[in-house]
DNA sequence: TGTACATCAGTGAACGCGCGTTCACTGATGTAC
DNA sequence: TGTACATCAGTGAACGCGCGTTCACTGATGTAC
């Protein structure tokens, strides 16, 4: 072979990190194979070589982007505190304003809707995976705070980033994520103990 | 002229309606105008009679769907029972499965995200009319609600309609739906009147 | 140890296609006289 | 009232371009002997 036997996979993986940020800067529909091999620093025929079409490199890089985020727990307590520290910069004027390093499902959910099946089996494994992530965070014991909760907690993240970085004013913007930030604490402690408006 | 002079107006609206309804389901760069101007029963070179380019469209679009929605709540009881009554619409299993005649912040929000600022402003200007709408039926008097709180409200639900599109558990899909209504009305009544836990 | 060959990751031109946009043209109507 | 003309919404072919994909080729390396 003409390279060492690690370099196929390394080459892979530059064309997946190159396509995850591209992607959730210019969407999956705007970005074209062969800027983003650029990017990788190859050109556009050997796409083919690693992948068998562009729907294919979408759900590797799916794949690959939520790995990352949950590997991201890794950097903080495994514990309600290491929960809060993910929210709180989750919702941050930074990572509106960096989207080809932020999260996968803000840059890109309204198109991930739209893929195939297949593709989105991948995305829900690798989101599902997050959500028990935060979950076993939030409540070490059982019972275990339900996958709905703490999906609802993402959904507003998610939302916000999202209208924060479709909205002119960046005031409201900043207002905006730090509500987000009260409120999606507040959901994920009472989906953790109940309070006693609820039926507990 | 060829035709009556309410003509071209029709036409026009004919054509924002139909792209409205294309955007949502296949997305902006999804959608060609070749496409779009068959959906509204017109041949593709008629489009810069009325548009003067595809991104003038999108404006439009954005426009007439914001104006849509907020007009939406004409059907509906001017107080907290109407927001309540558009929470559980909104937050519906049929919404989910009708992106074409859904809501377009929940179809194209990041999307939308990437337009100019000159597009952005045209949206950010029909959400706040939204919001002020909501938050006017929340509370009828003094003090209003903040476009924070209502903009949260409404991330969440914009994030719970696009991740139960994206996950392929139906079951998990609504379960997070019928989460988020809970959650968001929650967060309403709490905007609207502070609990003790507050400091108001 | 030295030479001949097979391998295959990557190259870059080319494929057909649909994109956004332009343009010469059509033809039914309103207007001028 | 009847005829000649101007208007302009809509047609449909064409523009250059970038898309996703294919393919013949390159050339450095590992392997065979």
């Amino acid at each position: 072979m003409r390279y060492g036997k690690g370099h196929k996979q390394a080459t892979r993986e530059r064309i997946v990190e190159a396509a995850g940020r591209r992607f959730k800067r210019d969407g999956i529909d705007g970005s074209g194979l062969s800027a983003l091999m650029a990017d990788a620093g190859l050109t556009n025929g050997g796409f083919y070589k690693h992948f068998s079409s562009k729907e294919d490199l979408v759900a590797s890089v799916l794949a690959d982007q939520l790995r990352g985020q949950l590997k991201s727990f890794d950097d903080v307590p495994a514990d309600r505190r290491g929960v809060e520290r993910f929210v709180r910069h989750y919702l941050s004027p930074e990572h509106r304003d960096h989207r080809d390093h932020g999260c996968p499902s803000a840059a890109l959910l309204d198109e991930i809707g739209r893929l195939t099946e297949t593709t989105k089996e991948i995305y829900s494994d690798g989101l599902t995976a997050i959500m028990d992530a935060i979950a076993a965070r939030l409540s070490p014991g059982q019972p275990q705070v339900p996958r709905s909760a703490t999906l609802a907690a993402f959904a507003m993240m998610i939302g916000a980033i999202q209208l924060s970085r479709a909205l002119v004013d960046r005031e409201l913007g900043d207002e905006l994520l730090t509500r987000a930030v009260t409120d999606v604490l507040t959901l994920l402690d009472t989906a953790v103990e109940p309070g006693p408006g609820s039926g507990a």
